[in-house]
DNA sequence: TGGTTCTGGATATTAGATGTCCTGAATAGC
DNA sequence: GCTATTCAGGACATCTAATATCCAGAACCA
């Protein structure tokens, strides 16, 4: 059960586009500010943009910001928009397969195992949809006051 | 973000196992129950038994048993045996490479995103933590009274 | 018009999950 | 002791998904 890298690099995007406000930053920007691969980063991106986080915009001076507030993007957003809405576990429905088997039966709802690891997983996504990109920013820029400002002038100063 | 099937059929399996206590059962035999492929439901069985969850015996008359009470074992304890302990999200410190950042510290332990992600996944981990086989079986029996009968008399009339 | 950037599909590469097979060790029954 | 059965575990094959690259097209600015 490994998460797809992609929700890192994504919510620590979103973290240094709150500080960047109104300003359109490139994919490429993005990616080198903690070396990663320019053209996969920019598909992660992609796909904040299709789920209505990010907004893009094309051509010279292009690039992507936030589309809404940090405190309306919960890090459950950000996971679903990366990695999909599909749980961890997935019921296969053996029970299907066993003797004394209901043939109509769902056994994803039926199913006392699946029940028990889908409940789980269900806190799991609640408490993600309980943090925000805000709630993130505001616990970095305590631990690291100077986080914000290093950031922008990091962006300002990069030449390409 | 997907989970190994073999924590679905080991939890099956146990639950199987807590009705045919002090008989060891053959991994072809609870194999034919679900129709699972023999030589890799073995492979989860022997994670199984390493993880101390059910004690296996060799030779004729040789199988798989519970090697404690149902009470006393508990879903996380097999998605650990058959998962491992590893966290899904795992913080590969892209802070360490963007500006500014400590080459000593430690980003999976100061990183915000990272404590975030592992928080709800521990909380994830507790609430398996809290649920037992002998849980999932008094509620399947309560469901389906007959399950327990039903099983033991499928395998007593199982030929092969 | 030319250069820049996002969009999305096609494709390659790699890692992990899934599944099979085989040898060896343990064990029960004869 | 001999044989058949079963687990133990390593080697190997296959398949799927994650990771990564590339390119043609559209949008956009100067």
């Amino acid at each position: 059960m490994k998460m797809n890298e992609g929700v890192e690099w994504a919510m620590h995007s979103c973290v240094n586009l709150s500080w960047l406000p109104g300003e359109a930053v490139t994919a490429k920007r993005l990616a080198a500010f903690y070396d990663l691969p320019t053209a996969y980063l920019n598909k992660q991106l992609q796909a904040l943009t299709r789920a209505g986080i990010l907004s893009s915009t094309s051509g010279p001076k292009g690039g992507f910001q936030l589309a809404r507030d940090p405190r309306n993007i919960t890090l459950l957003d950000i996971l679903t928009a990366i990695d999909g809405a599909d749980d961890a576990f997935r019921c296969t429905q053996i029970l299907k397969a066993g003797p004394g088997a209901d043939p109509k039966a769902d056994y994803r709802e039926v199913c006392l195992v699946s029940q028990a690891m889908r409940a789980a997983e269900l806190n799991y996504r609640r408490e993600l949809a309980g943090q925000t990109i805000a709630d993130i920013v505001t616990r970095v820029e305590a631990q690291s006051p100077a986080a914000p400002e290093n950031t922008r002038t990091w962006f300002a100063n990069l030449k390409s």
